[in-house]
Formats: C-alpha cells, sequence, structure tokens
DNA sequence: GTACAACTTGAAGTCAACTTCAAGTCAAGG
DNA sequence: CCTTGACTTGAAGTTGACTTCAAGTTGTAC
C-alpha cells in the first residue's frame, strides 16, 4: 500500500494541474513532504484539501479567501468531518446571494427590455448620470456585481 | 443646444471611465467624431450604445460577445426600440442558465456539506479520480462553469 | 550503469479589461 | 496672447490564477 502520492498522481486525483497544485503549495494553500532528492510527495490527507479549494472556486472564492477559510482548520489534527462542514456553511448563504442578485437582474431586464427602454430617455438605463448624480457614483438599477469587476462602479 | 460631448462628459453620463471609453473605441465598440484638433467628440447615440455595453457586461458577456451583438445592429439608420430588443433577447435564457447552475451548485452542496462528505471516500468530491476515470475530464457533480475558468476541467 | 520519463526551479508569459504614465497638444476664458 | 485644465498618444503596468519555458536533477526499470 502506497502512502504518498507524487504531484502527477496528486493531479490526476485531485483533477488539477502539476503547475496548479506548485502553485498552491507556494502559496501555502497546501503542502506537500520532499524525497532526499527534492521532489513533492503529498499525503492522502492534501486530496481533501484538494477537493475544498476545487469546491470553493466553484462557489466563487478566491484563493485568498480560501486561504483564509483553510486557516480556521485545527491545527495538530486532522480535520474533522465537523470542522469542513463549519468552514463551508457560509457557501449557502453565498451562493442565495448571488442567486438572489441574479434573479434582480433578471427580472429587471424582462422589465427593461420589454419596455424598450435601453432606448429611450425615460429609463434609468439610458441615463445612468442622472442616477450617479443622485447617489454618488454606481447606477441603482443594477444589483451589485458578483464579481468586483463592475464597469459602472 | 450643444450636440456634441466632450470624453469627460461622456465618461460621467455613461459611467465608464475616459481610459475605459477610449478603450471601447480602439476595440471597436463604439466610435466617436474628432475636433480639427484630433479630441474626441460623442454623439449622443453613442450613450445607447454605452448603456447597452454597461447592461451586456452585468449580464456576464464579455467585450468580444458585446462587439458581436453590436455588430448585429443595423448599418445605415438608427437603431430602433425593436433593434436592441431582439439582441438582448437571449440575456434572459441566458441568465436563466446561470440562475440554474447556481441553484444546482447550492443543492448539491447542501446535500455534500450536510453529509460531511468533503472528508468521505464515500462521496464523489473527496475522490475526483474516480469521476475523471469515468467520464474524461472534469467532475460530473459540479455544475459547467459560469465562467470558463474553472480550475478542475 | 544507463536510459528516460518524471521531476525540480525561477522567470517569464497569458488572459481580459482595463488603468496609469509620460510627454506633448488643444480649447476656451480673460 | 496666455494660461490652464482637458485632451491626445503609445507604451507599460495591473490583477488573479495560473501556464509555459529552459535548463538542470531525480527515480526507477532494465
Amino acid at each position: 500500500m502506497e502512502e504518498l502520492l507524487t504531484i502527477s498522481e496528486t493531479a490526476e486525483r485531485s483533477g488539477f494541474a502539476a503547475s496548479a497544485l506548485r502553485y498552491y503549495e507556494r502559496e501555502g494553500l497546501i503542502s506537500a513532504l520532499r524525497t532526499s532528492g527534492g521532489q513533492r510527495r503529498f499525503e492522502r490527507q492534501e486530496l481533501r484539501r484538494l477537493a475544498f479549494i476545487a469546491a470553493a472556486r466553484h462557489v466563487g472564492l478566491t484563493l485568498d479567501e480560501i486561504k483564509d477559510a483553510l486557516a480556521l482548520l485545527p491545527e495538530g489534527r486532522n480535520p474533522t468531518k465537523a470542522d469542513w462542514t463549519r468552514i463551508s456553511r457560509s457557501w449557502r448563504s453565498r451562493l442565495d446571494a448571488e442567486i438572489a442578485a441574479l434573479e434582480k437582474l433578471r427580472d429587471g431586464l424582462d422589465g427593461c427590455i420589454g419596455c424598450g427602454c435601453l432606448t429611450l430617455q425615460r429609463c434609468r438605463l439610458s441615463n445612468p448620470a442622472d442616477v450617479v448624480a443622485q447617489h454618488g457614483s454606481g447606477a441603482v438599477f443594477w444589483p451589485p456585481p458578483l464579481h468586483p469587476d463592475s464597469p459602472a462602479d
């Protein structure tokens, strides 16, 4: 029974590219033992961290956020089921918020596209400056961006 | 009554930074007239294109996609309400698909976090290699990524 | 002992969508 | 005419999450 995994084995089993694993190790998200010659050997436990990372990435967390979350795991002992559950509970509300934002956007669009207001002055959309003037910056029509790279902010 | 807008006026009214407007012009998403001295002057019509661009960005389209969409507008005459409506109709189904994907992810997480399977071998999550072996690449558990930059693909 | 795939490193490249910078030009008020 | 803020350009920088590359090293099968 083999105990440790090479980087390519870990890559295949986790679904991440080997280069991503090296990157994650550099960034402190995972750790690796080394052979006497300096090659990485991963403990099976790291596959759990990697599964967590994959899940968190799918939820939309940045690597920095994931790193912070992983830092909440206990030191010394292996994380239990309860540990993993605890630190991923907040994902639920995060996803709920994202879903709600998208639904709001969709419903706003329904009204807006239906009335053709993308081209008409009476819609807030066609004259964002009014909104900006009223509220400082950013259009109020749009829900907050899911990812903080919105051009109109 | 002024006819044409300077770049800073256009920036303020559209909500985009002046540098973004220059970028969009370079990329062919908007166009500008020029003074004899070479400064940009924007027609009011461009504000509609910019409102469209802002809306499309919020829906999650890339600039390339937006450029393609704008190319569907009629040449020669000014776009009508129907033109704008036509090219933004597909957003509805796109948003529906994104919402459905997030809901699927949320519901999957609910089950997964509830049973603690992030740490247990019986869950697909903790052993993605099995899934990869069965299906070629990528875990089947996760809905397709909303943005094509998923690490586990 | 030797071949050869797999591994190592640091540095640089990639992508999108911009922003920032430097150095110079334009437009409008007084 | 002069000042001054707004404008111009091309080039380079930014961010996050990696990937790719070059050049050298290791591990293992024969």
